[in-house]
DNA sequence: TAGCTTCCCTATCAAATGATAGGGAGCGGG
DNA sequence: CCCGCTCCCTATCATTTGATAGGGAAGCTA
C-alpha cells in the first residue's frame, strides 16, 4: 500500500515552499528536504515536479468551477449566490493544510507547460464574470466593468487566503463568512 | 554616452515578460531575444539579472514610501488621505511603460536574494497599516484587522493595476480616481 | 591618424537542477 | 523461505541558465 504520509506531506511542504519562494525557485531538494527525504524519493510519488503543484490546484479548483458554474444558473439575487459561494470556497481553502494561496500569487501558473490549467482557471473566471454582471444588470452591483469585477473578487479571495494562513484561524466557517461580506462589499450597491 | 534606449527597453521588455512568466521563468535570453540583442548584451546595461528588477521595483517603490508615510502625518479624515495617496500610486503606476503588477504579484520579492527590498515593502506595509488603523479608530473604517486592510488595499491595487494593463487607458487620472474610490468602498463605513 | 569610449558580438564556463538508473531494506502473503 | 511490492537510498546525467572573456565596429576628440 502507497504510504498516503509521505504523500500528503510532500504537498503540504511543497506548498509552502511555493508560497515563499515561488514555483521556479523552489527545488525539488528544498522540497525533499522539508519532507525529510532525498530528492530522487520525491519522484516515487509524483513523476516530476510539476504533478506536484498540478495536484495542489486541482483540489481547489475542480469543484469550485463545478460551483460557480451552478452559482451562474441559479436564481434568486446574484448577490446572495456570489456570497454562498464565496463563503464555500473560503471556508474550503481554509481547512486545506496546504498553503492554497501559493497557486493563484505564484509563478506556476504563468508558465507556458501550465497552459492546461490555465484554461480551466480561465473558464473559472469566465464563470464569476458572468455572475458579476447578472448583479450588475439587477442593480445589485455598482456598474463596474465585469472583468475589474472578476479580479476585484479574485485578488481579495486570495488576500482573504494569506491573511487566514498568517493568523490561527478558530472558526473556518465564521472567518469565511466575514470574507465573504468584506468581498461584496467592495462593490455591492448601499442597501437602502 | 550611453544609449538610454536600450536600457529602458530592457526595462520594459523584462517587466512584461515577468509578469508573463514570473522572475525565475524569465530567462536573460528571452529578454534580450525581446530587445532585439543577444543575451550577453544585457550586461552592459545591468550588472545582472537581479538589478534589472531592481530597478523596476525602485521605480514604484521609492517615491511610494515616501509618500505614503506623509499621508500617515498629515491631519485630516485618514479616508481622504489614503484616497489621495491611492490616486497618485494608481495614476502614477497607470502611467508607466513598464508592466509594473509583475513586481508585485511575481515571484522575484519572494527569493531569498531580494531580502533588502522585500523589507522595503514591509515598511511600506507598516505604513499602510498605520494610517488603515487611524481610519478605524476615527469610526471611518469598519472594524477589521488592519493586516487584513493592508493586504486588501494592496491586492485591489495590484488588481487595479492589472485592469488597467488590460483595457487602453485614455485618462489614466480618471481611471486612477476610480480605482481609489473602488479600493476604499470595500471597508469605509456607509456614510449617512 | 591615434586613442578612447560605448555597445554589441561569438564562444565558453560553472553551477544549479530536474530526472533516471539501479540497489537494498522491510514486510506481507503463500 | 522466498517472491514481490513499497519506499527510500547513492550515484550520476543532461540540460538550462546566469555570467565572463575577449574582440571588433562605430563614433567622438584632439
Amino acid at each position: 500500500m502507497e504510504t498516503v504520509d509521505t504523500r500528503q506531506e510532500i504537498l503540504i511542504q511543497a506548498s509552502r515552499l511555493f508560497k515563499k519562494l515561488g514555483y521556479r525557485a523552489t527545488t525539488t531538494r528544498e522540497i525533499a528536504k522539508a519532507v525529510n527525504i532525498k530528492q530522487p524519493s520525491l519522484f516515487h510519488h509524483f513523476p516530476n515536479k510539476k504533478a506536484i503543484v498540478e495536484e495542489i490546484f486541482s483540489l481547489s479548483l475542480n469543484e469550485a468551477a463545478v460551483r460557480i458554474e451552478e452559482a451562474c444558473r441559479r436564481d434568486g439575487p446574484a448577490s446572495e449566490r456570489l456570497h454562498q459561494y464565496l463563503v464555500w470556497d473560503l471556508s474550503t481553502l481554509h481547512r486545506m493544510p496546504m498553503a492554497m494561496s501559493a497557486i493563484y500569487t505564484g509563478d506556476a501558473l504563468k508558465s507556458e507547460e501550465f497552459a492546461e490549467l490555465a484554461a480551466k482557471l480561465k473558464a473559472f473566471y469566465h464563470s464569476l464574470e458572468d455572475l458579476i454582471s447578472q448583479g450588475i444588470d439587477s442593480g445589485e452591483f455598482v456598474e463596474i466593468d465585469p472583468m475589474l469585477g472578476r479580479l476585484i473578487v479574485a485578488s481579495m479571495t486570495i488576500a482573504h487566503l494569506e491573511y487566514a494562513e498568517e493568523v490561527t484561524v478558530t472558526d473556518p466557517d465564521r472567518i469565511a463568512r466575514e470574507g465573504a461580506d468584506l468581498i461584496l462589499r467592495a462593490f455591492r450597491r448601499e442597501q437602502n
